[in-house]
DNA sequence: TGTACATCAGTGAACGCGCGTTCACTGATGTAC
DNA sequence: TGTACATCAGTGAACGCGCGTTCACTGATGTAC
């Protein structure tokens, strides 16, 4: 096989894309090679740069998207919950779930990338795209706190994000131990009381 | 230079494992080569496997120094405040802090390593080393509840150790935007709010 | 509609480089007398 | 205390391997007539 379809050779980016959306989430970005990647998809890795300018720059593509489905599944969420709060106990049942905490490859990458982005250099294409991302799920959150006060609201979707977020990280670190479900559990508890929890108190 | 003294031999190893601990909190454990690691203490590469069977039981060597580093940070602050809520304010404060988020390779390895632990095979040493850490971090944070019911201290303290985590690893991720400093701030006030918040509610 | 040819998506060998790990060697340290 | 020798911490070349990236090549696709 050699030259395909210009119908098949956009195919076959947005499953690259698609791809290593997924495995970058799962593995990290230096956890996949372009090799790897490539025949992930059913490829060799000699045609990867006719696709794009290079891993790093694929990198911020998939972080993108990553982030668009995220933002869209929130969103989602939100409209189906007309309740301000049962939304946001949707979105963060959800969050800290067993599988999402199973599945980190079709799951935030927030999540799955924080500490990664956090460790590439400032200029490298993937920190803008994680940026931009943060803000637009972050938009969502800040949209159903309700409080009548902006700076209010922002502060708490913020704490509410590093929760989950820290929920959702220490879970999957600890996974196969008790304490896993014990951080999903506990970070839920913190962010939508249930009235069980006081009902423990003498 | 060749054969060093028993003694200078001792001190070679506690360099590699401070160093280590260092340099993989920075830079992740595959971000750091047995190589690098060796030449920041001055020495070559070939003498590693004199003092470690691998890079792997290093990780788990370095993980767990590195909880021991804050466990201890953590109890000296509680010893320092008599007061519960002074004490936990204490350890926020200064887990949250700017300085906190700029020296990822000086703090807490939670927040530098959880995501890499969590793709490590669950056979790898690191991620006993891990797990202990946690419950040992987890510990000081119970004793300083006081609610009275031993159930309920764990679920706030997991909770938020969850929120410590997820701020200061969005905050990281974030660095150099505005976002960074306000994640830091928004969990603090999530932990311990300050009178200040309410004022501004209308 | 059918033919001739230019285009270019994908292939696979190759580039220089760095990885974790091994090992023969060196020569100062430690020890036996 | 002084000498002779065994020990072994550290060196640096080498192992097989995988990395990101480049490039000459292939042959089906797309296009011009």
């Amino acid at each position: 096989m050699s030259r395909v379809s210009r119908q098949q050779a956009e195919l076959n980016r947005t499953a690259i894309e698609d791809t290593s959306s997924r495995l970058f989430r799962e593995k990290g970005i230096t956890g996949v090679s372009v090799a790897d990647l490539m025949a992930a998809v059913g490829l060799t890795h000699g045609g990867f740069y006719g696709h794009f300018e290079s891993k790093d720059a694929l990198a911020a593509i998939a972080c993108a998207k990553a982030f668009e489905q995220s933002t869209a599944k929130w969103n989602k969420r939100v409209s189906e919950h007309p309740d301000r709060a049962a939304a946001l106990a949707s979105i963060v049942d959800n969050y800290l779930s067993i599988k999402s905490r199973n599945g980190a490859g079709t799951g935030c990458p927030l999540s799955a990338l924080a500490i990664d982005v956090a460790r590439e250099p400032a200029d490298k294409p993937v920190r803008e795209a994680f940026l931009a991302g943060v803000n637009n799920l972050l938009e969502v959150l800040v949209g159903i706190q309700g409080t009548g006060d902006d700076t209010r609201d922002r502060t708490l979707a913020l704490g509410q994000l590093s929760t989950m977020v820290g929920g959702l990280v220490l879970a999957r670190a600890t996974r196969g131990d008790k304490i896993s479900d014990e951080f999903l559990a506990a970070a839920r508890e913190q962010l939508i009381p249930t009235t069980g929890a006081s009902e423990k108190q003498p």
